[in-house]
DNA sequence: GTCAATGCAAAGGTTTTGCATGATG
DNA sequence: CATCATGCAAAACCTTTGCATTGAC
């Protein structure tokens, strides 16, 4: 997603298009992966001097309600990235080193998959955690697995 | 997995089997679903008065490192669960209603899933969330959804 | 000028750590 | 009786909330 789709977004949805968020959708729009409340924090905090966490907070949970983040729930924590592009039901590859995620077209479910007797499905979750073909199973070591 | 098995796994360990952790092990054993810290404090201090925080935390991290808890990373944060019983690789379906795990035996990686170029896969997850045959559709409404 | 966004301060919740006390093997 | 587990207190951390000020439209 474009920074500019993201501040039109914003500007239809009749958010205020200030500097800062200006700046987080360009941060998201370049970042090539998911990135923490804190990763945002520090990374706009070398443009703002007196930047505050609360803010941070603010607008990410306001760009997530708004569809313009995806966010996700890592075992070290919440993280976010620019909602993606790919249409239609899909799931996700995660690299553990830089984190990109690339779209999986395959849904188990689309298979006949055996449940347990009588469960009836609302959500569900598939995820692949491994290594890019940039980042390579070399960068195993420095890896951010866990 | 039986308290009396997560009792010996604790002493076989080197690990003094208190009254607590016998609680403790008892709780998980017949607990039905997840339970959060704070589940496991709020029940633990209907026997145990002066029962501290920090000792619940201790005790659930040393019985998920030997493997006698499973920890889980809910939306609404961590919760631990007796480790399951079935045997070879599985994935579960769990009930948003009672937290319920149920075993799939399915895999959908048996199946030749395409990947993104040279994408190699360390770890995945595969997880249905739903209602079970117990708690059927109608616990929607109250349901433990998000 | 009006209303939303920000910064500041403070609070709430969760999880961790250090140290004296008490219980287990 | 040596060591580990516990309770207590306090801290660290993450996230949210209220209020005055600043800035966008």
């Amino acid at each position: 997603m474009l920074a500019q789709e993201m501040i039109d977004a914003m500007s239809k949805r009749g958010l205020r298009v200030t500097d800062q968020r200006r700046t987080l959708a360009r941060l998201f729009a370049e970042a090539p992966g998911y990135l923490s409340a804190k990763d945002v924090y520090d990374e706009m905090g070398k443009t703002y001097g007196g930047l505050s966490f609360d803010t941070v907070y603010r607008n990410l949970r306001v760009l997530q309600e708004m569809d313009v983040l995806e966010q996700f729930v890592f075992e070290d924590g919440v993280k976010f990235k620019a909602h993606c592009r790919e249409h239609g039901h899909h799931h996700h590859a995660i690299c553990l080193h830089c984190e990109k995620t690339y779209a999986v077209p395959f849904c188990p479910l689309d298979i006949q998959v055996e449940l347990p007797q009588g469960f009836s499905v609302v959500k569900h979750k598939f995820e692949l955690f491994g290594y890019c073909e940039a980042c390579g199973p070399q960068a195993e070591a420095g890896g951010a697995g866990r």
